[in-house]
RNA sequence: GGGCGCGUAGCUCAGUUCGGAUAGAGCAUCGGACUUCUAAUCCGAUGGCCGGGGGUUCAAAUCCCCUCGCGCCCGCCA
């Protein structure tokens, strides 16, 4: 709702400010401190000349009608202030229990969102676990904010790492190998990948090294070649490895609608046009035999090598051809990436816009999650992988309801439902909470605190909702006149939030912001619940219509998150 | 060395795009509240030269310049 009204205040500010002469200054919408009752507030009257308070005054005087949302319009200091209305409360009440809120308007845009994208080498760690929560939460933000939203994995089987893998799994013996960790085939594969990995580096003898090299190569010219034969081949060691990543991202609760093959560019042949179309522009050059684009008109001092020497294509090649297709098939193409991409994603739009794309993708850079004691290697083995945070966390998550369910007479009611809900609930908030682009480092202890405003914290007040609803058989009245108390109409303000904040969360395509609503609507539930009692009390069916708002906001929120929302815990 | 990012309370983080009202949370510490709809809760206290310096502005955590610390990148790898 606040997302109508602050629709509301800018149009009539907007009128305002073009009747009074005013009409090029920025209308400076802003959410007022805590202590003020406005809804919105606009520091416009700071931008003309003479004293603000005055300007203010003037400005104020000038809005006639702002919409029923509003109630009334003040000068406060120098602050315009929009005042909400009895009916804003009220439609907020009324709208917070449908299914479809938050609602905002449908937008004829199409996004395509590419996230997680992983190598296929082994089972998906820590450090890379940001990409799929992250990229899945926006998934969810972008579509609720009105989008039509494609998510799509970008398959990885073209190059060394996969031509590596695949030898490994035709040539090493498995029982020559370390057992395996796991029954999952990500987790069998990385056996073979570090394995393969050891004899490149020379660690089982010269002679090793050299046959394996050898080898790898003729498979990588096979796969140039487009031999049918070492195609299958990398496929099957692809799709095995890519089955037991998405099993984990299948519990992450991240989910996709499309995957694309690197090959499939390769072999239809759209990475040769492109190479023929860099080939034309006046900034190649020959970098010794092979090609390259000279960008440093472009600020960017590092050449782009787009064919090597012996006439092959690069990851980089493939990639403009990729987004090429991707812009044909959306109108808006948004990466979740590494920042170690943030060079080659800039050389990216030059190369997209050198061949005439002049659109370029839209780009949410992380940071990489750290051990206390280095950097994540899959080839090196040192990992926390996705599968043993996920266990552990759902086992602690076990233990706390098992603990906290004895402390009183009432029972769980599908323990082992909740315990994997508030288990990679609190995995999937501690990751999404953070901007992408500050650093983590990854802690047992923090990564599983349940303790504090996370996801167990908004979860409970989902599932104390619950309670009071089926504490209650009176039929709820939506009637926000009397829910007036300080604690009601915070609540009920924050409530109103939501639509605005997943506007807001979907034009900065940031979903953190989504986390940190959450948790403040939380606490607003929570001061109500201690302040104000629902059942048997003289507003019980007030009160409840309230509850039912609340629940089906918190669930909505969590939602977006990826985090489920249990009916008891 | 160059480019990009990060630096906010003892710890973990919001707030920085687009400058506006007294810089906010959680954890930790200290004190208070359960015969009560789920105490995984709530109320209160303590704690900040927003890395440092300079500048712009009526107004700077936010913009500009310099500087320090940390991370990432600077492959005919992906």
């Amino acid at each position: 709702m606040l997302y109508s009204l602050r629709r509301d205040a800018a149009t009539s500010l907007e009128d305002a400010l073009e009747r009074l002469g005013y009409g090029d200054l920025s209308l400076q919408l802003e959410d007022p401190p805590e202590d003020v009752d406005a809804a919105v507030a606009s520091a416009v009257a700071f931008q003309i000349d003479g004293d603000p308070t005055e300007n203010a005054e003037e400005i104020t005087k000038e809005i006639d009608d702002a919409g029923e949302l509003v109630d009334t319009v003040e000068a406060q200091g120098p602050y315009v202030n929009f005042l909400p209305s009895q009916r804003y409360h009220q439609e907020t009440l009324e709208a917070a229990v449908e299914d479809s809120y938050p609602l905002l308007p449908e937008r004829d845009e199409e996004i395509l969102l590419e996230h997680t994208s992983a190598n296929p080498t082994g089972p998906l760690h820590v450090g890379r676990a940001r990409n799929p929560i992250i990229g899945d939460s926006l998934a969810r933000v972008l579509r609720q904010a009105g989008y039509t939203v494609e998510v799509e994995y970008y398959v990885n089987d073209v190059g060394r790492q996969v031509a590596t893998i695949t030898w490994a799994l035709e040539n090493l013996d498995e029982g020559s190998l370390p057992d395996v960790e796991r029954e999952k085939p990500d987790h069998d594969v990385v056996r073979y990948y570090r394995r393969a990995n050891e004899i490149l580096e020379g660690e089982h003898g010269e002679e090793e090294k050299e046959r394996a090299e050898d080898e790898i190569d003729r498979l990588l010219q096979g796969l140039e070649d487009g031999e049918k034969a070492a195609h299958e081949a990398v496929t099957d060691a692809v799709e095995r490895c890519l089955d037991g990543q998405l099993k984990s991202l299948e519990r992450l609760n991240a989910s996709y609608d499309s995957f694309v093959r690197e090959s499939e560019f390769v072999l239809d042949g759209s990475v040769d046009d492109v190479a023929d179309r860099l080939e034309e522009d006046p900034r190649c050059y020959d970098e010794g035999d092979a090609l390259a684009l000279d960008l440093s008109d472009e600020g960017i001092d590092k050449e782009l090598v787009f064919r090597r020497a012996d006439g092959t294509s690069l990851y980089t090649t493939r990639d403009i051809a990729y987004h090429l297709d991707k812009f044909e098939r959306c109108d808006r193409a948004v990466n979740v990436l590494g920042e170690d991409h943030k060079l080659q994603a800039r050389q990216l739009d030059a190369a997209l816009d050198a061949v005439g794309e002049e659109r370029s993708p839209e780009t949410i850079f992380y940071s990489y999650v750290n051990l206390p004691d280095g950097k994540m290697s899959t080839r090196e083995g040192t990992v926390v992988d996705i599968d043993d945070l996920l266990d552990e966390a759902v086992e602690r998550a076990r233990r706390e309801i098992e603990e906290r369910s004895g402390d009183r007479d009432r029972d769980v009611d599908a323990p082992e439902e909740t315990a994997a809900a508030v288990g990679v609930g609190a995995v999937r908030f501690d990751v999404v909470a953070r901007q992408p682009e500050k650093p983590i480092t990854f802690r047992w202890e923090e990564a599983l605190d349940f303790d504090g405003q996370h996801a167990p914290y908004v979860q409970y007040v989902h599932a104390r909702t619950a309670g009071i609803l089926e504490n209650s058989d009176v039929e709820p009245e939506f009637d926000a006149a009397r829910l007036t108390s300080a604690e009601e109409r915070m609540l009920l303000e924050k409530i109103a939030r939501l639509s605005y904040e997943v506007d807001e969360a979907a034009e900065e395509l940031a979903p953190h912001r989504i986390a940190s609503y959450s948790r403040e609507l939380a606490e607003a539930f929570n001061e109500f619940y201690r302040e104000r009692r629902v059942v048997d009390s003289e507003v019980e069916a007030e009160r409840l219509a309230l509850v039912e708002a609340s629940k089906n906001s918190i669930a909505s929120a969590l939602d977006l998150l990826g985090v489920e929302a249990p009916e008891s815990m």
